[in-house]
DNA sequence: ATGTCATCTTAGAGATGA
């Protein structure tokens, strides 16, 4: 079985990236995130085409989930109990519970946001009360937390900046510890496989990345491979995040 | 730190978020 994420940073604006990627990669399950386009307006159709049945949460501008799956569909939960924006998609996918995730950004320290961002990951958190660390099932998405400081490019950088602090990186920890494991995904250009490069000043040119998109997998998915797709980051009409892919057994 | 990108408002370029 394989797997991705990837935050496509709009769902609309990435189709033409989005569908041939599909066709090359084949996986059986893809989580979308910042998908920021109502369920109206989701291209049902050009992904039905393909073979995938979709569960999406959106609501039109920002934020935005998805599952895609082509191996069942079904016990789909659209949200994340206490906090209405769309960020949380979850379906069973044949033998494998799938959760997407776009954790909130947080933006600054001292911003609301900071604190709207732990205290999702915390319902994130006891969310996973609801299931069982020995059924096979993965969380992956855009966590926006780099869980060490390996996994930015250079850890000075963010002294005083969300992603890195002790209390995001605890709240991401929790969920490990729940009974998950952090895949590790093959190294990319340099040792750490980023997975996010900001657009701007060439960051993706100079590999100045951030590993901040996760799979958490449970212990009964057995893990074959895993690699980022930079491929996928790069040329016209990219995202700023690339697909984290996995293969696996259940 | 910030050289980009996407969306919405509302018919141009600015605001917002990442």
């Amino acid at each position: 079985m394989r797997i991705a994420t990837w935050n496509v940073n709009s769902v609309g604006a990435r189709l033409p990236r989005l569908l041939p990627w599909l066709e090359e990669v084949a996986p059986d399950v893809v989580a979308l995130q910042e998908t920021k386009c109502a369920d109206g307006a989701f291209p049902y159709l050009p992904l039905q085409a393909l073979g995938y049945e979709v569960a999406h949460s959106g609501d039109g501008r920002w934020n935005g989930t998805a599952v895609l799956s082509r191996v069942g569909l079904a016990d789909v939960s659209l949200t994340l109990e206490g906090h209405p924006e769309p960020r949380l998609t979850s379906a069973q996918c044949g033998p494998l519970h799938v959760t997407s995730v776009y954790v909130p950004n947080g933006r600054s320290l001292d911003d609301p946001h900071y604190v709207y961002k732990l205290a999702w990951l915390q319902s994130l958190r006891e969310r996973l009360d609801g299931f069982d660390p020995a059924q096979p099932l993965v969380v992956m998405g855009d966590v926006n937390v780099a869980l060490t400081d390996r996994d930015v490019w250079d850890s000075s950088l963010f002294a005083h900046s969300t992603h890195v602090t002790p209390a995001e990186r605890a709240a991401l920890q929790s969920l490990i510890d729940w009974g998950l494991v952090d895949v590790a995904a093959r190294p990319g250009k340099g040792d750490v496989p980023f997975t996010y490069w900001d657009y701007r000043a060439g960051m993706m040119h100079k590999n100045l990345g951030m590993r901040i998109d996760y799979v958490l997998a449970s212990a009964p998915v057995r893990v074959r491979d895993a690699y980022v797709d930079r491929e996928a980051r790069k040329g016209k009409g990219a995202s700023d995040h690339a697909p984290v892919v996995v293969d696996l057994d259940v």
